[in-house]
DNA sequence: TCATAGAGTTACCAAAGGGTAACCAGTCGC
DNA sequence: GCGACTGGTTACCCTTTGGTAACTCTATGA
């Protein structure tokens, strides 16, 4: 049925599908079968290019991340005030979400995996994203809740696209980011006056 | 060992130890001879109380909602204004958070379990949670953008919260509740001149 | 054309864990 | 004291599934 592929094409495939699959049905309710029928190929094909479920999975994650960072990054870095970057940030954050869904489902959505190491890893990536929305809080407040609001910021973005992805709506980013980015500016600015 | 008990409060005795169990270490890292021997008895005396581990799981979640939903809506329904009703509600879901903090970890800690039926359950909780937010949010756009925005203003409360409570750190649900209020009513308020 | 390397398969193992059948024991009413 | 009710236990089954050993197939280059 499925041609047969050199390794790295094939590894590039797996990666491909696996997200899919995973995103879908969840960790647990994925058999490396699963994955492997989706592939088109059998078991034994994937442990040639991961060792264990999980660190096909970890690799899934942590691509996944890679992509949501950079982008996020990116976008910040290219305004030049505080209400720029909350803005282009948040609308490169739902621009990521609504185009690369199935990450989206992986990291943060209900059926995501919760083992130890990929809660480590997911807790990273989000902790780095708040890292990076920590400075546009006001410095008058102590920097431990700072970094709570921070979360609170990063939980704001991701309720608003769980909810959306996960019913399959589709949507508008520039214009749910506008909105948000709007609120999310309204509200930093509120707690300056604290 | 464990002292024989009448059937009722073993069940209850099964449900408070369960929460505490699944809460720290997940759905599927936790085995039912695990909630056994937390509760000092052998795995049959589970199921004279619960058809499966779902449904042990299902009636956990379920309690945690209902405690949950009771806290915020009696303190919203003791507001008088739109103000006073967006700060009551945050400061008694982190009341809430900071007391009941296994129950809180259960619904919406990173190692919360994502079946089918689970994830209906949670997402039912959040929708209802979100669902009583949506009329503070300005009438004048659009009712999915609206209920859109609801649910992220339950992640930014569920993203600090699984912030402080999965590293351990105390914190006080007034003060916290007070500050993402005045940072929410903010917001809230500017999307109204959207 | 034939040897070789690497892609892929079949068939299997072993552990984990949900769930149950059959049995035991303490206590309460008579 | 005695039967029986109910809380509890031991010992087991059986499916699922992650992981692997040993084999087969196909393409390529000399």
């Amino acid at each position: 049925m499925s041609m047969r592929l050199p390794a790295p094409a094939r590894r590039e495939q797996i990666l491909d599908v696996s997200v899919q699959v995973f995103a879908r049905n969840g960790f647990h309710s994925t058999s490396m079968n699963d994955v492997a029928d989706a592939a088109g190929v059998t078991k034994p094909v994937l442990y040639q290019h991961f060792d264990s479920k999980q660190d096909l999975y970890l690799a899934l994650l942590e691509e996944a991340g890679n992509r949501l960072r950079n982008t996020v990054t990116k976008a910040v870095a290219s305004a030049t005030n505080g209400k720029e970057q909350t803005e282009f940030g948040f609308k490169a954050y739902f621009r990521w979400v609504a185009h690369d869904h199935d990450a989206f489902l992986l990291l943060f959505g209900s059926r995501a995996n919760r083992d130890e190491e990929s809660v480590s890893t997911i807790r990273r990536i989000t902790a780095e994203t708040a890292h990076a929305i920590a400075p546009l809080i006001a410095a008058d407040i102590d920097s431990d809740h700072q970094r709570t609001l921070a979360h609170g910021l990063v939980g704001l973005a991701e309720g608003a696209s769980r909810h959306l992805v996960e019913r399959g709506e589709a949507f508008d980013p520039e214009v749910l980011g506008q909105q948000v980015a709007d609120m999310a500016w309204a509200g930093l600015r509120a707690v300056h006056r604290g």
